[in-house]
DNA sequence: TTGTATGCGTTATCAC
DNA sequence: GTGATAACGCATACAA
């Protein structure tokens, strides 16, 4: 078993250190053994490494010198159970933020985990396959005291994860949102996604463009019909009228928005614009373009959402709406710490007007 | 305090639901709750619960029906405190990984949080800002016993947290390794940074460049030297002579190869190709050409190192080599929960061959 | 100022 | 089959 030995006083150190070398484990050094060195009880040794002021000054002294010494560290799973609290916050790790160009996930991960790092939480990464598994993840680490908080991203329609937490009224936040039928009765931080779409198709057909294609993602997700809600709603401004025809579905990756965007084409010669879901579908559509031997922002011009690197580094460049997804990781994780703390007055949601960046994508005014 | 009343009957969830209602907060189940409702001691109810067949086949299925009802998790601390083991393994997240342009780190992540979750391991991750910081972070999770083990990336020359957790026989696994002087006494996962640059230079002097600049990475880095080593190993073979001012250091970031390119060619316009210890400097590269009028893979070739998926779709492409950093990620895990679990006999290191890949930013043979 | 006793939620040991 | 009891490591109410 591990740690078949343990060692109490100072003297005993030499024969700790030969059994650490023979032994290939990690030998932990408890409270416990810190007292016994110090020849004291374990709550006063608890209480003056905790800097209670109830404690003989050279009493805690001697505690904190053999506590070095001995290269104490407290056991932090013991504290959290003590305390009932994890000081924690959990996020899953979708399927998709498997794929190798996703982007999305990636820059939310590392918005949450540093606003977690400076309020000295630590994050809970779970990684899952299926949608199934992903909520049993958060029922095992939220439910099982594992972190004081979840977040929750990319929303479905009638999500099932959201509705366990808010059933069991445990702390979350959400990035993204409800479907617009939906209530939003739950803290949430998104970006107003038909507000965006909306600026892009409007962009476009400022451009003078009239047929404008739509790549769409799938329906399950919360946020499909918001921005399809924003293409409709750029056409109705301008007069233009909705077909159904030219909306194309597919999964948010580069591959289905190349195919998607082939298929527009061709049965549709009279395209001049695509504007996409996301940006890794527009990228796809625009390699479509130039395969069929066409050139981006001359025989078609693209637009995306999100802004992800790539969008920028692109050749020609692509227009987009940006999204500041780094950002959004931050304020999710600041919500929910503020939840946890009981600082806050859970705020209902925030949602952040996107920015339309025009780039070469666009190609000129007809 | 959190959790003021409990309940223990079935009679009472009534009680418990409205109170829950009153409380903002999570109500949790515990295992003394079922058993109370199931009417026997706890150690039957863990036990029934738990899956031992030394229990009564009626008792286990009142006992399960009854822990479904209340909806009962277990407390994932208390039974790591118990089982001594947390079933998570930790990763520090360093500041360079917060530039938006990293895929390096985000993929690795990726890597790791994939093979921990399909073996039933968690993943802990701690975002620091600065070194010293980050040396806490391993030094509060390891010997906090929060993580049955870590891993370090990254590795810098005389690397503190290696030192750290080598005297402290803690499990942990590198991605990278040492600088060529120093041991390599650890597990550890590594490309051949030196053939993979040697292989990236010998191709543009097979293509009969004569003057190649050598964009270098921070000293302090344990991979440099190997580079750098992996350049003057192609140079030699060839009987080309190592010029010391065609060398020049960036910080690996997008922006710090701009510049020394820039400063490599109006120093020495003779240069016809210029080699980058990394992708990201590499793309950098690649718009210092273009700034100064003249086109990548005709006027001056670029190569890099990694190939993240911005080398594929930058335009013209990015002649690399490739590092599998997902595949990385997840021989890493692999390795570290084998020694976790005492399964293997700690390999001493890993070595992957990278591949050339050969795109656009090379050009045409001179 | 210090020590004793108890509890956090779980599992393992050993009686009955 | 089942149930007290102890233990994991720490923190705290209370007593001395």
């Amino acid at each position: 078993m591990r740690n078949p030995k343990r060692f109490g006083h100072l003297q005993d150190c030499k024969i700790a250190y030969f059994s650490l070398k023979e032994d290939v484990l990690f030998m932990p050094v408890t409270l416990k053994d810190v007292a016994a060195a110090a020849g004291c009880s374990v709550t006063t040794t608890s209480r003056a490494l905790g800097g209670y002021d109830d404690v003989n000054e050279q009493t805690r002294e001697r505690i904190i010198t053999i506590a070095k010494e001995l290269g104490y560290q407290p056991n932090v799973l013991a504290r959290q159970l003590q305390a009932q609290r994890a000081d924690t916050i959990g996020f899953v790790f979708p399927q998709a933020a498997h794929q190798p160009d996703d982007d999305f996930f990636s820059l939310l991960m590392k918005g949450i985990s540093y606003v977690a790092s400076n309020n000295q939480f630590d994050l809970l990464v779970s990684s899952q396959l299926t949608q199934e598994d992903e909520l049993r993840a958060y029922q095992r680490i939220a439910a099982g005291r594992r972190v004081d908080g979840v977040i929750v991203a990319r929303t479905l329609r009638n999500d099932p994860r959201i509705k366990y937490l808010k059933n069991n009224n445990y702390p979350f936040v959400v990035s993204g949102r409800s479907a617009p039928d939906e209530p939003d009765d739950f803290p949430y931080v998104d970006a107003d996604s038909q507000a965006g779409i909306r600026q892009v198709v409007a962009h476009f057909i400022g451009y003078g463009h009239e047929h404008i294609g739509f790549i769409s993602s799938p329906p399950e997700l919360a946020f499909t019909e918001y921005r399809l809600h924003g293409y409709r709603d750029a056409l109705a401004a301008a007069n233009l009228p909705y077909r159904a025809d030219y909306v194309v579905h597919g999964d948010l990756q580069r591959e289905s928005g190349q195919q998607a965007a082939e298929d527009l084409l061709r049965r549709h010669p009279q395209i001049t614009a695509i504007v996409s879901s996301n940006d890794a579908m527009a990228l796809g559509a625009m390699a479509a373009v130039q395969s069929i031997g066409k050139q981006v922002g001359v025989d078609v011009a693209i637009g995306g959402f999100d802004d992800i690197p790539l969008a920028r580094y692109s050749v020609p460049g692509l227009t987009t709406v940006r999204q500041p997804i780094y950002h959004i990781g931050e304020l999710v994780a600041e919500m929910l710490i503020q939840i946890i703390n009981g600082e806050a007055p859970e705020e209902t949601g925030i949602l952040l007007e996107p920015e339309l960046i025009v780039r070469d994508s666009s190609g000129q005014p007809l």
